[in-house]
RNA sequence: GUCCCCAUCGUCUAGAGGUUAGGACAGCGGGUUUUCAUCCCGCCAACAGGAGUUCGAUUCUCCUUGGGGAUACCA
């Protein structure tokens, strides 16, 4: 059998963290197996709609580095990939249930359903849902309403007793009392649109799907599906749900818990290695002894049986550790590349990219974020504003002896070969000697004119980088700043 | 309320009848170091509970408890 999985988003939002996830396994899968993974846009909703969604889709996709075999964008044999150019084939089906007798025309309005669900709500009915009014209506009837213009929707007709069974290629069998599923689900909207039931039923058969993978959510929803594929005499796909990803308190993902959409994690300077590795290892595991993968690695290694059942926390933290690890493993130029956008973000435009280049062994072990480079490196750029004069201060020195250390480094700097760290270095303990104190304490007062701060990246390094002039200006600024 | 799914350290997980229950993140404590970070070493920390099955259960079965999900003309 040909292994065909779909990633089927709905664009009434940003690709959120759940559905890439979604997504990452369905590509995974498909690829382990030789398989194709497609792209289908579930635009079936139109009030939540929007075309910036579908941007944001493509956008996400693309930085995030995979992609569909057959979709909206290249097409493929199976098209079209968007659902709403495929309006008339939920009509037609919807209405081809109903003349086979297992869907039928249903007329209440929204008035009369809100009703229903206040008074069930009240008194804690354990019969939720609609209450099958229009279903023992004559077809007759139905269709004189029909014709008089009066607005329906298509309800699919749920078995009143039996159950329905089905299997799960992760959770094993899984068995429903017809009684228990959502009491005729509605097929085609009144708008003309289907619902996602039917549309994604309908799709998944035409696209020749093989395997639906899709979050544990959607299991109240597989009976109605397969009572479908069996009304229509359709083979049902392999069904898998994935394991839910949970927030830090334990329910559904989302925004509450801190960022979840993809482009958030984009713009705070995660890279997409380090996100997709991440996600990859919610709910399922690769292989012992090792938590760094690549893409290609992934895609070979996946496997259904390695899948999780039970939902799992997502860990910003964790996440975070890989993305530093994701950091320390890019060369200069491909961290400069990164890089860049942040700076000049923040408005430092390096006019020289072998500065830039030169830099990145300094930063690279300090940075978990692409994001926190800016503030790392601004004092490359710009004049650092020294702070209080305490910062200047080593332990148990006075404000007088860091002065004599500044003016000391200051006339001994012009004389280091900064090209030479180690030979600068080895000066610079020489002189610390020399003048009476630690090695640290010298360092500490000329860091802080330097940088700007007490903590910072190397600091030979740095001084290289700003070279013997300017760094020789900032100890005297500094020193004046303290006297 | 009803139905469904799930259950190993705080978190992500390994484990598929006999293990000192392993690893990673976080936390804590050391070491390296010009600060910070990196790196290295160590420590802390789990089989939800109760019945079975078995010579033996983290592992199989049932119950309880707990958590999650679904109960829309949203997906």
């Amino acid at each position: 059998m040909d292994i065909r999985v779909r990633y089927a988003p709905s664009p009434t939002g940003n690709q959120h963290i759940g559905g890439v996830r979604t997504a990452l396994i369905n590509y995974l899968f498909a690829r382990s197996k030789g398989g194709v993974f497609i792209l289908r846009l579930e635009d079936t909703d139109q009030t939540r709609y929007s075309g910036e969604y579908v941007k944001n889709l493509y956008e996400t996709f693309d930085w995030l580095g995979f992609r569909w075999d057959e979709g909206p964008d290249i097409g493929g044999p199976a098209g079209p990939y968007v659902q709403s150019e495929r309006f008339a084939l939920y009509r037609e089906h919807a209405e081809k249930l109903v003349a086979m007798g297992q869907a039928y025309y249903c007329f209440c309005d929204e008035e009369r359903l809100s009703t229903i669900r206040a008074a069930q709500a009240k008194d804690d009915s354990s019969e939720m849902g609609y209450d099958r009014h229009c279903r023992g209506l004559e077809p007759i009837v139905a269709a004189a309403r029909l014709a008089s213009g009066e607005k329906a929707v298509i309800r699919l007709k749920i078995p009143l007793e039996g159950t329905t069974k089905f299997h799960d290629a992760l959770l094993g069998d899984i068995e429903w009392k017809n009684e228990d599923v959502s009491p005729d689900p509605v097929l085609l909207k009144s708008d003309g649109f289907p619902t996602y039931h039917l549309a994604n039923v309908v799709d998944d058969h035409f696209m020749r799907i093989s395997h639906v993978m899709r979050a544990q959510e959607w299991i109240p929803s597989a009976p109605m599906h397969m009572i479908m594929y069996k009304a229509f005499g359709w083979t049902p796909p392999e069904l898998i749900h994935l394991p839910m990803v949970l927030g830090q308190d334990g329910s559904k993902l989302s925004k509450r818990h801190g960022a979840t959409s993809v482009n958030e994690f984009r713009k705070n300077g995660y890279l997409p290695d380090a996100l997709i590795n991440y996600i990859a290892h919610l709910g399922c595991s690769f292989e012992e002894g090792r938590d760094i993968f690549t893409l290609g690695e992934l895609e070979g290694l996946f496997k259904v049986e390695k899948l999780n059942k039970a939902p799992a926390v997502f860990d910003y933290q964790k996440l975070e550790w890989y993305n530093g690890q994701y950091i320390r493993m890019k060369s200069d130029a491909e961290l400069v590349a990164l890089v860049k956008p942040f700076l000049a973000e923040a408005g430092f435009v390096s006019t020289n990219d072998a500065v830039l280049l030169a830099a990145m062994p300094l930063v690279r072990e300090r940075l978990h974020f692409l994001k926190d480079a800016p503030d790392m490196m601004r004092y490359l750029f710009k004049e650092p504003t020294l702070p209080a004069k305490e910062e200047f201060i080593p332990k148990k020195l006075d404000v007088g002896r860091a002065i004599e250390l500044l003016a000391a480094a200051a006339a001994f700097l012009p004389s280091c070969d900064l090209a030479n760290i180690e030979a600068a270095e080895t000066a610079f303990r020489a002189e610390a000697e020399r003048l009476g104190v630690k090695f640290g304490d010298l360092m500490m007062p000329v860091r802080v004119a330097i940088t700007g701060s007490r903590v910072s990246p190397p600091l030979f390094e740095s001084m290289a980088l700003l070279g013997v002039e300017r760094s020789v200006a900032r100890l005297e600024k500094a020193r004046a700043h303290l006297s």
